[in-house]
RNA sequence: GGAGAGGUGGCCGAGUGGUCGAAGGCACUCCCCUGCUAAGGGAGCAUCCGGGCAUAAACCUGGAUCGAGGGUUCGAAUCCCUCCUUCUCCGCCA
């Protein structure tokens, strides 16, 4: 969420910065929203007030036994004049909340600007392209190829988007995550974390996925079963306010950043605990909503994939080094591996709604001759923070918002594919990178079958 | 799932309708005294949001917040309802 004051303060700057990642902001919304919340709350406050000094007249009245009645005849009328003005406030207040709620995070200034992916800036290349003296295979028959990566099965389970694997590649697969986390937690100071998968709204609000992206999420009904407009009209003319808790829903995490992030959320950290540094494994869930018919065939786009997250909540003066930092633990893996890659700065038209700045590291997929994303690292400045109210405690001792960042380090999928495809040999066969032959019992390739 | 007890500031904890945003303690900050591994005295010390204010700080002033939401009342931390959540015991369970 942006700071209201930036945009009480500045409003033209702010539209205009939100315009270079094709935001349109309606000013004149936010203008009428703002005057009438100021007549509205001065106006709430005053009977407040006056209300407020009665009462303890009253109270003063009564403890000496005094009459009270004249005081009381003086606030008698004031009552539905008071509860009309709260009642027009908090509506006030909700639509300027849901206003804001929407407003994506504004790109910092050393983004480039731009429209679309076509516009983002390539920041390095790290290694070479490997070459190959036969016909390449993509991922899906070199798997199909060594056994063990099944898509029939998988969609006889499932459906569409998802995938099964068997034998050597499901080893594989569960090696990189090992892997994954043991170079982050030994070599880069981060602290192992178990999180849920299923999370409540207010986490998925905190991190921005909600209220704006909730087609794009796996929703869990829990609880009573949900009810019609008509049977809730019914429950609340009845003047049960219980109606929102009797009836829940889960979220299942489209990536670990969510349940990560959140442990922070309504808290204040000391300052000397900073940065707090977390790792987490775990699935990623996602709809795809919107994503029909793009990479339809493999592992590159799925209903569920793992992933290894890293997480930084840190003091805002340090947050843009702390993401460079973080972007080169991101990098260690895929140099470790022996993948070819390059880093890409993100321009405005192409940063993620919380973003302020994003680098994506793309490694090198031979088969589809492309550079593909497989991390994803992100600053979110005060964004996240100021949506989960995380702080810290300053120097000065006054609760501060942090800064929250988080990267990809690596998605796990996205890496078996590369290491397939940039592995392969002219039999069909795979070599395994040698840092994770002592996750895979000593093994060195992956034998066609 | 059943029974019971709780949820109050950074932490602990008092507070059953009225000068309560909230005693006391711990922690922290500043000052004084004393002097050397620590003691005494004093002061300050929740958050968020408005208005004064076009702007940073400061200041003045108002409002809201005692798990959340709703209700009763001139007035609610306190009474009522619902929900969430923590703990203890029992049951069930990987």
């Amino acid at each position: 969420m942006l700071d209201i004051q930036n945009l009480r303060n500045d409003l033209a700057a702010v539209a205009t910065r939100l315009a270079t990642r094709g935001f349109v902001l309606d000013t004149a919304k936010f203008e009428r929203l703002e005057a009438e919340r100021k007549t509205i709350q001065v106006r709430t406050q005053e009977l407040q007030a006056k209300r407020n000094a009665s009462s303890k007249q009253i109270g003063f009245a009564k403890s000496k036994g005094e009459d009270v009645t004249a005081i009381l005849a003086e606030v008698a009328n004031l009552g539905d004049e008071l509860k009309q003005a709260e009642t027009q406030l908090s509506g006030v207040l909700a639509e300027l909340q849901a206003l804001l709620e929407v407003l994506p995070n504004l790109p910092h200034e050393s983004v480039p600007v731009g429209a679309s992916e076509a516009d983002n800036v390539e920041v390095r290349k790290v290694g070479s392209k490997p070459s190959f003296d036969f016909a390449v295979q993509d991922h899906v028959s070199l798997g199909e190829g060594v056994g063990g990566l099944d898509f029939e099965t998988a969609t006889k389970i499932s459906g569409a988007r998802f995938s099964l694997l068997t034998g050597g590649l499901a080893r594989l697969h569960r090696a990189l995550a090992q892997f994954m986390l043991d170079t982050h937690t030994d070599q880069h100071g981060y602290t192992e974390t178990y999180v849920p998968y299923l999370v409540n709204a207010a986490s998925m609000r905190g991190t921005g996925q909600l209220p704006k992206f909730e087609e794009d999420l796996f929703k869990v009904p829990f609880g009573l079963p949900e009810q019609n407009a008509v049977e809730v009209a019914k429950i609340q003319s009845t003047g049960a306010s219980s109606f929102e808790g009797q009836q829940k829903n889960f979220y299942l995490i489209p990536t670990a950043e969510v349940p990560v992030t959140n442990m922070v959320r309504d808290e204040i950290v000391a300052l000397e605990k900073l940065p707090l540094k977390f790792v987490a494994h775990t699935p990623c869930f996602r709809s795809e909503a919107g994503s029909a018919g793009r990479d339809t065939r493999g592992m590159i786009r799925q209903h569920q994939f793992d992933k290894v997250e890293l997480v930084q909540m840190v003091h805002p003066e340090t947050s843009f080094a702390a993401l460079e930092e973080l972007l080169g633990h991101a990098e260690t893996i895929l140099k470790k591996l022996g993948l070819h890659y390059r880093v890409v700065k993100l321009c405005s038209g192409d940063i993620g709604f919380s973003s302020s700045t994003t680098y994506d590291i793309e490694v090198w997929l031979p088969a589809q001759d492309t550079y593909r994303e497989i991390s994803s690292c992100s600053n979110f400045e005060a964004f996240q923070a100021r949506r989960m109210q995380a702080r810290f405690r300053n120097a000065q001792g006054k609760p501060e918002l942090l800064h929250t960042l988080n990267g990809s380090g690596l998605a796990v999928g996205r890496t078996l594919v590369a290491i397939l495809e940039n592995y392969q040999q002219a039999d069909g066969s795979v070599l395994i990178p040698e840092v994770l032959r002592p996750y895979m019992g000593g093994l060195e390739v992956l034998r066609k079958i």
